[in-house]
DNA sequence: ATCAGCCCCTGCTAGC
DNA sequence: TGCTAGCAGGGGCTGA
């Protein structure tokens, strides 16, 4: 699941080969993985075009193409961006492959959730799904206060909130059960029942396992992979994510597993308030 | 405005 | 062994 430290690790490993180079011809092997453009198609858009600049915002990928076109890719779950040096045949679920001037990238995603989305450059950012996006974690921007004003509103239940793209953007469910374990609060809790205090844990738990997870290269817990077909460390890492029913590393507890904001949520009852 | 719940999709696994 | 049901989940959407 490319959650903001391994949509970050793509970008930073697509950068080292992609940049200037031009999209001499693209395959689209399923239609349904390009969305947003009108008239012509994708692949005649886009043909020709040189990759200025690779960019990233919470989860998103922007590539700043010439001639003021820009694509956005997510990878929501199973999403690859792989680039090969040189020409290869395309896996099972490979459903883009953009030919390079030199070499080319494949994108492959099991589950067909990723979207590639075609838009004019200059109205990228109104783009509605990355308008609504809250503020990047890892940049100034966002503090304990900030964080502290955006949950007071908020009824649902922690672990939830963090899932909310529009309260911070780039946390998913691994990171969010890691933050919340570290900051020791309960994901159940009310966003709204933080005290300053924990406001403030939760900040600094945060950015430091977002942090740590850019610097491992990401969590590959199952599909992910770099540009570079490589896997991250982050998995080591894990306190709780994917822990469901295993003894607490901290305390010895037996960690519990429920759902929350529909997604699956594992936490330390002792270690967790 | 907020929020829970459903949907999309495939591969893997547990259970019979 | 071979089948099916259940689960995984980001974000868009719907309806309360």
């Amino acid at each position: 699941m490319p959650e903001l430290p391994e949509v970050e690790t793509i970008r930073r490993s697509l950068s080292q080969h992609i940049l200037h180079l031009s999209i001499d011809e693209v395959v689209l092997r399923w239609p349904g993985a390009v969305e947003g453009y009108e008239g012509k198609s994708f692949e005649e858009t886009v043909k020709g075009l040189k990759i200025q600049s690779i960019e990233r915002r919470g989860k998103y990928l922007l590539f700043t193409l010439e001639k003021g076109w820009s694509f956005i890719a997510h990878m929501r779950m199973t999403g690859r961006l792989v680039y090969h040096a040189n020409s290869q045949e395309p896996e099972k679920h490979t459903h883009v492959v953009l030919k390079l001037s030199s070499g080319e990238i494949h994108f492959t995603d099991t589950r067909k959730f990723g979207r590639l989305q075609l838009v004019r450059t200059e109205g990228r950012l109104r783009q509605p799904s990355l308008a609504r996006l809250g503020p990047e974690p890892l940049e100034e921007g966002f503090s304990p206060e900030e964080l502290g004003r955006r949950l007071a509103p908020r009824k649902l239940a922690i672990k939830a909130a963090l899932l909310d793209q529009a309260l911070v953007a780039g946390v998913g469910n691994i990171y969010a059960d890691e933050a919340l374990f570290r900051a020791g609060i309960a994901p159940e809790r009310s966003a709204n029942t933080l005290t300053p205090e924990e406001v403030e844990k939760l900040y600094t738990a945060i950015c430091e396992v977002l942090q740590e997870g850019i610097a491992a290269n990401g969590t590959s817990f199952r599909d992910y992979q770099d540009a570079n077909g490589e896997k991250g460390a982050f998995q080591k890492e894990l306190k709780v994510y994917g822990r469901g029913g295993e003894a607490c590393r901290c305390c010895g507890e037996t960690l519990e597993r429920i759902r929350l904001g529909g997604r699956s949520t594992v936490f330390c009852p002792r270690c967790q308030k």
